[in-house]
DNA sequence: TATTGTTATACTCTATAACTATA
DNA sequence: TATAGTTATAGAGTATAACAATA
């Protein structure tokens, strides 16, 4: 218990306390780790993590509607707005009104958009490659199902 | 493989394609779930995580410098020079010159500082053992294990 | 010259509130 | 009246660049 976790770096006798014992703190040093590895090939792979998984979801659901995909991550419908702004705005995406209710959008990729997946994909995957290689079988499928339990955990 | 992963609401029939085998995709969806879960109790709680982890360590390490914190979070020192003046301004820190070097700031709690830090802790203690009521035995130190050793997959 | 720290600026992500168009 | 979507505004969190003080 209370064991200090050195984090690299010359900082000799730095004592993390509890911090490296709490779930939530180890998630947030991993995220933001993934996150930074992820940053600096930004330009190689075009798209933030968020934007990732829009065009996914996309992909994978044509004619998508903005207040489900709100309502799957649980974001502010104007903040989706903003997002999704940004990816039209960059030709990734074609928002048209749909015919039998016009209030709703039908979201799906354009051209652009799929080779922008594509190439995101590749670059994610080669991440997800770095993460096998310290991973021992069966981990994977391990600390997926922890993680998906644990934000099940507050899913209210 | 490509299992849907539902996330309650009644979407019926989206496919989250292989987004949820992602490990990167899953962190970030419970790092989400998290931040949620300690955002709705915030004013209860008074600090974010990242506020957290900064009381934290300089209640373990009185008198560290903030170019040592930002070394060890991966952090601008104009970025931590922020948030320390967030929390200075909130009387929670107080930040001295160093005598031997004085370059150097000297942060550490105020009284204030180490009461916020309590009534965090026991906030953030009760959504750990939340967790906890969805793990089995053996399970919490596993996923630490398996976090810790991605993150450390980047460290670069 | 090099290092610590601050300030100015900018960008992303998020939310709330107020609005329009549609039902 | 209710719902989908947009826009305006604001607050965190992050970075880069330019600067001051100290070594």
């Amino acid at each position: 218990m209370r064991k200090p976790q050195a984090k690299g770096g010359g900082e000799a006798a730095v004592d993390f306390g509890r911090l490296p014992g709490y779930i939530g703190y180890q998630v947030r040093q991993t995220q933001s780790a993934i996150f930074r590895d992820i940053s600096r090939s930004i330009g190689e792979c075009g798209v933030t993590p968020g934007e990732f998984s829009l065009l996914s979801m996309l992909a994978s659901n044509p004619g998508l509607n903005s207040i489900t995909l709100a309502r799957l991550y649980r974001l502010d419908k104007a903040t989706l707005s903003l997002s999704l702004k940004r990816l039209a705005g960059r030709g990734l995406i074609q928002t048209d009104r749909s015919e039998e209710d016009r209030r709703y959008s039908s979201l799906r990729l354009t051209p652009a958009g799929r080779k922008q997946l594509r190439r995101a994909t590749r670059r994610i995957e080669m991440q997800e490659r770095a993460m096998d290689a310290v991973l021992k079988p069966g981990e994977r499928e391990q600390i997926l199902d922890l993680l998906q339990r644990i934000a099940g955990a507050f899913d209210r």
